[in-house]
RNA sequence: GGCCCGUUGGUCAAGCGGUUAAGACUCCGCCCUUUCACGGCGGCAUCACGAGUUCGAGUCUCGUACGGGUCACCA
């Protein structure tokens, strides 16, 4: 009979709860999600809080809610459970030790006894003298007696791994090909520290292979470090996981993009008024491509499209700019009600007044909008006319300035005192009425009328549609500001 | 510094020995239009450098330069 879960893909996202996430981080997530997805697989989450002294509140939250966020569910975890439970590693703690004693006593590892001062030295030593700081091997060879000896005398221990002093190790990464180290250049590293709790580098190997995982996915400062794990694995006889390293993703600066960016953590991004679904599909092509020329996909879909050989090479620069014009398209892409739904909340930061025709205010702003953030700016002269200069009534291209400006506001304002039905459709038969019979071109009134009722140069929609949203007395009032203004 | 990795326009990138070297964002121009935006059309701009292999190299090999990562009782 074939065991089905032999072959089943099992991936996971180990997060370290830091206090935030990082867009590195997430795209690592989605990748190791989308791959075990795209399988049929499972996606698990897995917290690796084994370093005590950064515990951060409410941090294993923030992670939780942004994945959630993202639309990124996982199988297995916090909360949720699953059969390679516990999800924490600090629930885990006991587990590991047994694990590197055995490795002990197999030959694998050994205990060592240098303090910290000594290993300060030895690491000063190294440096002054030029070559790679390392341990010395100080307590690799002991013997049995010394060791009991200073057991028995309460020295502190930790377990170190005991690298291999010749040859090299080599693994295949699926996205980098082959890589290879010379043993020499490995560090016995600490396994499990003088508190009892395992090094991440340990901790993540157990766990790892406790859980079943077939496919690691994870950002590319690790590939130096993979080899050391894989000599782990081989002291234990497991089968090594595939590996998929990812690049880095930089700011523009070129460095790797780090919490100090602003806009580098998925929270931030969300403030400024980005959609959860835009900036997944940023991430995603941040680092892979898909086959095809479409660029925008949902969740889903990147699933079904999402592929290990799309991974590139080389680190990739965070660029606001595509993010912004991404986002754009997502807004651009929703139904109206959705859109006005969103868009309400931003538009009552700046513009109070009640009796505003939302509906309309939101159709002339969905095609403008960008990033919801904007959105205040954009409305922000609806309340209260801004204090504007008649330079505005100034335009070369619809040839306008402040004097005809003038006559053709002081042509408008008793037109508009007549009009019974205020309303769109109404005002613009009006005014093109006017424009008719003046026989000028539409420009020449057209501006005049925006600058007025608007004083700014741009706006969401033209001078008919400001004109019907403000209302009548508004409006009037608006333009004999204008003719005021313009008269001086 | 040792080791590991990377390098196609300003940015994301396609490309798997023979292409006019895709596409998207940005920027610019034109069209549409009531400004801006949307939409449409068009344009600027790229194989880091040097050798080698080959009839032929962005694609393969080596070197150089530049960039990044990593060398903790952090993860």
């Amino acid at each position: 009979m074939q065991n089905n879960n032999e072959n089943k893909v099992r991936t996971r996202f180990a997060p370290s709860p830091t206090g935030y996430m990082h867009v590195g981080n997430l795209r690592t997530a989605l990748y190791s999600f989308l791959l075990a997805k795209k399988h049929g697989g499972t996606f698990l989450i897995r917290i690796e809080d084994t370093d005590q002294e950064r515990y951060v509140e409410g941090a294993t939250e923030i992670i939780y809610k942004s994945l959630s966020a993202a639309g990124i569910v996982w199988d297995e975890g916090p909360g949720k459970g699953g059969e390679y439970g516990p999800y924490i590693q600090s629930e885990r703690k006991g587990l590991y030790k047994e694990y590197a004693e055995k490795l002990v006593e197999s030959g694998g590892a050994y205990l060592c006894f240098c303090g910290k001062q000594r290993l300060d030295e030895v690491r000063s030593k190294q440096k002054a003298a030029g070559i790679a700081p390392m341990y010395d091997g100080h307590c690799r060879d002991l013997s049995r007696d010394e060791i009991s000896k200073k057991t028995a005398a309460g020295v502190s221990c930790v377990i170190r791994q005991k690298m291999p002093r010749a040859g090299t190790s080599s693994f295949i990464d699926s996205v980098f090909g082959e890589i290879s180290v010379e043993n020499t250049a490995l560090d016995d590293q600490i396994l499990i520290k003088t508190d009892g709790m395992p090094t991440y580098n340990f901790a993540n190997v157990i766990d790892d292979h406790l859980m079943a995982i077939t496919h690691v996915v994870r950002g590319n400062e690790y590939l130096a470090q993979t080899p050391k794990y894989n000599l782990l694995y081989d002291s234990f006889g497991w089968k090594k996981p595939e590996y998929i390293h990812c690049p880095m993703i930089m700011s523009s600066a070129g460095k790797v993009l780090s919490k100090r960016d602003g806009s580098a953590t998925f929270e931030e991004l969300l403030e400024q008024g980005f959609l959860p679904d835009a900036v997944i599909n940023y991430i995603a092509l941040l680092g892979w491509s898909p086959k095809g020329e479409r660029e925008i996909y949902a969740l889903d879909e990147l699933i079904g499209e999402f592929g290990v050989s799309g991974i590139s090479k080389s680190p990739a620069i965070f660029d606001i700019a595509k993010l912004r014009a991404i986002n754009g398209e997502y807004i651009r892409a929703m139904d109206n009600e959705q859109f006005n739904r969103t868009a309400n909340e931003y538009i009552r930061k700046t513009c109070r007044r009640e009796d505003i025709d939302m509906d309309l205010l939101s159709k002339m702003l969905k095609p403008r909008t960008e990033t919801f953030a904007e959105i205040p700016e954009q409305v922000d002269f609806i309340d209260r006319l801004p204090d504007y200069n008649i330079e505005l009534y100034t335009h070369k291209k619809m040839k306008t300035n402040s004097e005809n400006s003038l006559v053709a506001l002081q042509a408008m304002l008793p037109i508009f005192e007549k009009i019974d039905d205020w309303s769109f459709d109404s005002l613009h038969a009006a005014i093109f009425a006017l424009i008719e019979k003046l026989s000028v071109k539409n420009g020449l009134v057209l501006w005049p009328l925006r600058v007025a009722v608007s004083g700014k140069q741009f706006t969401p929609g033209g001078g008919p549609e400001i004109a019907a949203l403000l209302g009548r007395d508004e409006t009037i009032s608006r333009i004999k500001t204008g003719i005021d203004k313009l008269s001086k």
